[in-house]
DNA sequence: CACCATGTTCCTTG
DNA sequence: CCAAGGAACATGGT
């Protein structure tokens, strides 16, 4: 369930249901899910912290958290990859088929399930300082993105889900901001004149910040494993089908007619991965 | 069986 | 070192 605004939605959720909880142990199922230790110094490092913040950083989460005694406080980052959901849940509960990695909290405790096993988990934030800027940051200026685009000559679809372009663009939203901009997703980077980097600007924050705003509207569920909890782009939860069609307007829309014009959505391939747009509203 | 899927990293080639 | 392209990772849905 990655990219920006469902990490967002889902650090705003989790941000007071963690804070001031300690992590009393740490279980790794599946060591492949830790970026840079071991399972058992991942286990180690992380028990008795206390989470003093959550936050998000591109689709990164990063949970702070405070020590007891002299130790310094610590920092986990966790990245959902395609299928990764986290979630708290009882105890007593039962742990989902894929689950990875199980932090215990006490009467909760926090559960990562990720089907594809795609998700990653490090204490080490490296992987941070390699990241683009903020979209919804003012240091995503124009002038940074005329400076991120200027000298590669990919198609702008591909330019955009580079991290380090600006952090958080996902497969879904470079499609709907370039149909949000009316650029062609073939376009090489570099010939986007100065109005159009300005334009797909806006439009890269108007399509996340509104993905935001919708999606903080959904109740998340903590209830059941598996099941969808709105989050989901696919596997259409029961309830957000109404809001499918005006939440996305070209992905996943092949041969469906464009909302603006009529003219029948296409689907191309781009780096290996699905590029939705209209040819009539995208021609440059 | 074939093809598709919200992401990143590693390897190769130029 | 950089840019770009493609495979790999792993599992499930249609």
């Amino acid at each position: 369930m990655p990219e920006l605004p469902e990490v967002e939605v889902l650090v705003q959720h989790l941000e007071p249901l963690l804070c001031g909880k300690t992590v009393r142990a740490v279980r790794v199922f599946r060591s492949r899910v830790l970026r840079s230790e071991s399972k058992e110094a991942f286990e180690r490092g992380l028990s008795g912290g206390r989470f003093v913040a959550v936050r998000r950083r591109g689709k990164y989460l990063v949970f702070d958290l405070s020590r007891s005694g002299s130790k310094p406080p610590m920092k986990v980052l966790g990245h959902l990859g395609m299928t990764g959901r986290l979630f708290l849940a009882p105890r007593d509960g039962p742990l989902p088929k894929h689950t990875a990695v199980v932090f215990d909290l006490g009467k909760d405790r926090l559960i990562f399930e990720d089907t594809r096993y795609f998700g990653r988990w490090t204490l080490d934030t490296g992987v941070l300082n390699h990241l683009g800027p903020e979209p919804l940051e003012p240091d995503f200026s124009t002038g940074a993105f005329v400076e991120a685009l200027r000298r590669s000559r990919q198609p702008i679809k591909v330019r955009l889900l580079d991290q380090t372009v600006v952090a958080g663009i996902g497969n879904i939203y470079a499609s709907e901001a370039l149909f949000r901009a009316g650029i062609a997703p073939k376009l090489p980077a570099c010939r986007l004149k100065l109005q159009q980097i300005a334009r797909l600007r806006r439009s890269i924050r108007l399509v996340l910040r509104d993905a935001i705003r919708r999606g903080s509207t959904i109740p998340l569920n903590f209830s059941g494993a598996g099941k969808p909890d709105g989050l989901f782009y696919f596997g259409r939860a029961p309830g957000i089908s109404a809001t499918y069609e005006e939440r996305l307007r070209v992905y996943d829309r092949a041969n469906l007619p464009c909302p603006e014009c009529g003219t029948m959505i296409k689907r191309i391939v781009q780096a290996a991965r699905s590029t939705f747009f209209c040819p009539n509203c995208q021609r440059k």
